[in-house]
Order: C-alpha cells, then structure tokens, then sequence
RNA sequence: UGACCCGUGGUGUAAUUGGCAACACAACUGAUUUUGGUUCAGUAGAGUCCAAGUUCGAACCUUGGCGGGUCAACCA
C-alpha cells in the first residue's frame, strides 16, 4: 500500500486486506473495468474507475480494461472509442491489458460444451414465455423444463447446430441445469446462450449464438486472472449464479470474488444510461456531450477537470447505502480544483455602458493585472483601459436596497485593478431604461487605491468597450428540478425538466486576453464564475460555458 | 407471501472493529480581502430506525419488528 494512505478507505479495501492476510491468490490484487460499450460513461462509471484503478494500484496490482460486448444488437465502436477517451482522460491506464469479452467466445463455447457433456447445461426449446413460467415467482418454486433430461449426447449435437445457424432466432437457448427450486430467481436454469442473427462489431459473422452476461463475466474474471471483481449492488443476487460457473471452470485455489457497492446517484440529474439515452435521442439535450449532461465528456465540455473528478470520486465514498449525494458537492470539487489552477480574466454578461467623462477620449492604458492570486507563479498581464468601459448590469442599482454595496449614483467604486470611480449621471431611453451610465474617474487611484486612504465597498470588473472580445457565454442550470428525478414512480422524469437549463447570452465581453486560449481552456471571470471555452469557438466567434458560478455571499 | 442487501446530523461518509459519535459538503456568525471569491476563526445540527437481549460498556454482537432497495430481460 502507498505510505501516505495505508489504512484502507473501505468496505472493499478492507476485505481485500483479509483476503491478503488469509493468503488468497498468492497475494494478487487484479481488478478490472468492464463496462458494456451501448452507450457513453457518466459520473458513476467514473468513480468505478477511479474505485478499480484506485485499488489496484493502492494494493500494488493492475487493473484490465474489459468491454463487456455479449449484446451486438446494443454496441458499437463509436461507444468503444469514446470509453477508451474517457478512461485516459480521467487519468487511468490499462497498459496492454485491453479486453474483450468477445475475446472469449471461442473459449466460453468450449466450456458450454464441457458443461453439457456433464450433464450441467441443456437446450431449451420452448418459448420465451413459457420458460419465464416455469421460473415461476420468488415465492414459489419453478418447474422443470421438458428438455432439461435431454441427453448430453444429443444436447451436443443440438447446440452444434445452434451454433452452426440451424437455427431461427428464439427457436432455442441453452441453459445451465442449476435449480429450479432455489429462492434466487437466478439459480433457476439461467440462460446461458441465445441466438442472434446479428454481425458483432469485433466478430462480426462469426457468431449467430452470444453468450448471456451471467454465463460470460465470471468466466473473463477468471481467465484475466481477476481477483476482486467490483460491481454495483443490483448484480448482488448473480453472485451465486457468478461462484456457481466459476466452481464449473475453476481448475486451481484461484477464485476471483465479486464484491458490489452503491452505484452514484446525484441531486437533479439521472444516472441510467437508459435515460440518458432517451434524452439524447428525444432531444432534450444536444448530445452525449452537451454540458448539462452527467456524462464524463458533458463534463469535460462543462469544464470539469480529470482532478476535481477524482476528487469528488474520493470524497462520496464507497458504501452499500444507496442514497443521493448533493450536487453541490461535485461544484465543490470543481471550486477548489479551479480556485487554485485557473486563469483570472475580466468578462461582463450583462453589459452596461459606462462613459468615464473626465478620462481623455482616445487614450488607451495598459493596466497590470494578476493572473491567479492563489498562484504568483502565473504572473500578471495588461488589461486595456480607456474611456468607455463595459461593467455588468447587476453592479449598479439606480435606488440601492441597504445589502447593496456596488455603483449607484453618486457612489464611488473601484474598477478592478485600475481607479476609482463615481456615477454622476444615468442615461435613459424612452422606455425608461437605463442605456448608459455616466461617471468621472480619480486619477490619483491609479492601480485601485486612494493616496488619501479612502475606501470603497466595493470592487467591479469591467471591460474596455474597444478592446473587448466579443462572445456568446453558454449558462448552465440543473437539468431537472426535482433533486430525484426518477425517484418518483408515479411520475415521468420528463415532468421535472427544467425548461431554463440552458441560457445562451449572445451579446458578452471578455477581455482581449482570452484570444489565444484553446478549447476547453478553463478561466475564472472574476466575481461570476469559472468559465471555458467551448468546442464550438470560432476565431470569429469564442463561445464560452459556465462551469459553476463562484460561491455567492450576497444575498439580496 | 420468498431470497439477498441497506438504515449514523439536511446530504455523503467515518468511528483504530465492543470504549468520549468524527470529517467533508451544505447552512449560519465574525475577521481578512482590490473578486460579496479565497483564506482564517467560530456556531448550530445526529445520540446512531424501533424494541428487547448479551456486556462493566453497544452505532458495532444476538433476536424480533419497522422502513427502504434489488431479483421473476433470449439486457448488462
């Protein structure tokens, strides 16, 4: 174990230190990642990663990355690829042990037909329907099927031809003779095989018969070497049916265990990729990756770092209590990541003009600015200032309430980093509207202070109008307005939508600064928010997203 | 009328495994501040779902309740 961190963190860790300590596996710690490739990884796949890597590494031992590709009707390699990006992106490396279950498909046939030669595994050939009665209900036991006394012989050439593609789609499956009886549905003569006339995006024609994710997962832990087996708690009930095939296949004292925890569930989004599938296809949002999304690329694109996800993944914790942890714990994560990392840059929303009627028509300034007050090593830059100035329509209050501090007639303020200011005059338009804001500077508070020891409540950011980048800024808001979306089983999630999750501002100004940044590049707006620069920028057009606001001590 | 799992401040976790219920987020107060940010100091909030038992001692062990979750896909 790493020396700063020797304790174990968890429910997980700390049986993986009993298994150590009774010499199990030759003292071997292997985890794996194995996520099905139908759909892009989220928030909770990311503190999987984190938890399998994590371990591993904490143990000394190695992580594989799996695709769990039993299913060709659901998968592809658009989902493989962007998988592969995610996990990398996140910080984790699978070195040279990337996977397939498809890898195992001739392997997995051979063990099927061990099992039938020993009389563990039958073809079915009834339909779906009447062998889902025969199941029966937890409460009372199944009944045999018909074809479970088939003899091996003849079950060896039967599945022979189902593999050879004799056979129509649901004419047979093959199953594992278990226990009809047994209180775990599952036990009771699990599908092993079934018959899909589909190309496999890595097989491709190869197959007509695909193994079932039961009959599969515990096999590839097995022969990946696989010692800790981590999964979420809705597979807790396949465990026995997990140990059941492992006993089958096992041919050492090697056994890799499945252990579950809780999967992650956030306040206001949701976590299936089911539905966040259905909000992709049905339009609700504008991809897999738009910045609403609880996806690691929504994220990304969000402006969230690999960093603050591995924070947040560390501090929600591994448990087997399935609970809700608050969003703000996530914007907390991405506050104390960026706080630290970002560049500081002046940027209005809301433009309001200001005119500065003593200041010299024409006349530029360079003012010095810093770049991070939490880091001096990033140095300072010029910030033009000059005669008309952009400052945000919520700085100033014509009729200001007692919490107010900012500009309100005749109230001096400072503009960040350059002078002092002093609204003498409001501009209106016919509506009644305030258009423009007149005010007069203090030449000797260059910089941001008075010679004469006067101080001001408060300090605005601002821009110079001719000088500013022009840009659309893209807000974010929660995608729902129910802090449990899906928790409501007499509702739709869809009722909880929030209509104004997005807010695209067209008309914002940045300073010039912020011209030679890259996508993704991640800036602090002073006072508003941490903000990035979207994909979607052009040279001619910077579009940024707002990835959390800053913590607002300001209440109206 | 089953099997398995889970119940600790508002939320997420912890409690050196039977010994003073701690930490973080959120909230609130004050100080600092050229960001109403940050930082710093502090406040409040659970007596551990309930009951009984074992024990000098129980969040932790036992039993029984109660509440919640999962399982009856040819999905994973």
């Amino acid at each position: 174990m790493d020396k700063e961190d020797e304790l174990p963190k968890n429910f997980i860790q700390q049986q993986i230190v009993e298994d150590l300590a009774e010499g199990k596996n030759g003292g071997r710690v292997h985890t794996r990642f194995p996520p099905e490739p139908n759909g892009y990884l989220h928030i909770g796949h990311a503190k999987s990663i984190c938890l399998n890597f994590g371990t591993a590494k904490k143990f000394g031992g190695l992580t594989n990355l799996r695709f769990d590709d039993t299913n060709p009707t659901k998968e592809d390699t658009e989902y493989v690829d962007s998988i592969m990006e995610d996990v990398r992106w996140l910080g984790f490396d699978w070195d040279d042990r990337l996977f397939y279950a498809s890898d195992y498909f001739d392997k997995l046939y051979d063990f099927a037909v061990a099992l039938i030669k020993r009389g563990k595994a039958y073809v079915d050939f009834q339909s779906q329907e009447v062998i889902s009665d025969q199941k029966g209900v937890p409460t009372r036991p199944g009944t045999d099927s018909p074809y479970r006394n088939t003899t091996p012989e003849e079950n060896l050439e039967i599945f022979a031809k189902m593999k050879a593609g004799f056979y129509n789609e649901g004419d047979c499956v093959l199953r594992a003779k278990v226990d009809m009886a047994s209180p775990n549905m599952h036990m009771r003569d699990p599908l092993m095989y079934r018959i899909l006339k589909q190309p496999h995006h890595r097989t491709g024609d190869k197959w007509c018969i695909y193994p079932m994710y039961d009959y599969a997962h515990g096999q590839c832990d097995y022969w990946e070497g696989i010692t800790h087996s981590i999964c979420t708690l809705e597979f807790e009930v396949h465990r026995p049916l997990y140990d059941w095939f492992v006993e089958e296949l096992k041919d050492s004292d090697y056994r890799p265990r499945q252990i579950e925890f809780s999967r992650l569930n956030i306040s206001y989004t949701v976590m299936s990729k089911r539905r966040l599938l259905q909000l992709v296809k049905e339009n609700y949002v504008k991809g897999w990756d738009d910045p609403r999304m609880p996806t690691i690329c929504g994220l990304r694109r969000r402006g969230y770092t690999p960093e603050s996800m591995r924070a947040f993944s560390d501090m929600v914790g591994i448990t087997k209590v399935d609970g809700v942890t608050d969003v703000a714990v996530l914007e907390y994560c991405i506050r104390e990541d960026l706080n630290k990392r970002a560049q500081r840059v002046m940027g209005v929303l809301d433009p309001l003009k200001v005119v500065i009627t003593n200041y010299p028509e024409g006349q530029v300034e360079e003012i010095d600015a810093v770049n991070n007050p939490e880091d001096e090593s990033m140095g300072k830059r010029k910030v033009p200032f000059s005669r008309e100035l952009y400052i945000e329509r919520e700085d100033f209050m014509e009729t200001p309430t007692n919490k107010f501090y900012r500009l309100s007639p005749g109230r001096e303020v400072r503009l960040r980093y350059s002078y002092f200011i002093k609204c003498s005059e409001v501009i209106k338009n016919e509506q009644g509207e305030i258009t423009e804001l007149h005010c007069t500077y203090d030449p000797d508070t260059k910089g941001g202070n008075s010679p004469d020891g006067r101080k001001v409540k408060a300090t605005l950011h601002w821009v110079a109008v001719a000088q500013a980048v022009k840009a659309e800024v893209r807000l974010y808001d929660r995608l729902f307005t129910d802090p449990d979306p899906a928790g409501h089983k007499d509702k739709d999630l869809l009722e909880f939508l929030n209509p104004d999750s997005l807010q695209v501002l067209s008309e914002c100004y940045v300073e010039p600064f912020v011209k030679n940044a890259k996508p993704l590049d991640n800036f602090q707006f002073e006072r508003l928010g941490y903000f990035n620069i979207d994909p979607d920028s052009t040279a001619d057009k910077m579009v940024f997203n707002r990835t959390v606001s800053l913590k607002d001590g300001y209440k109206k």
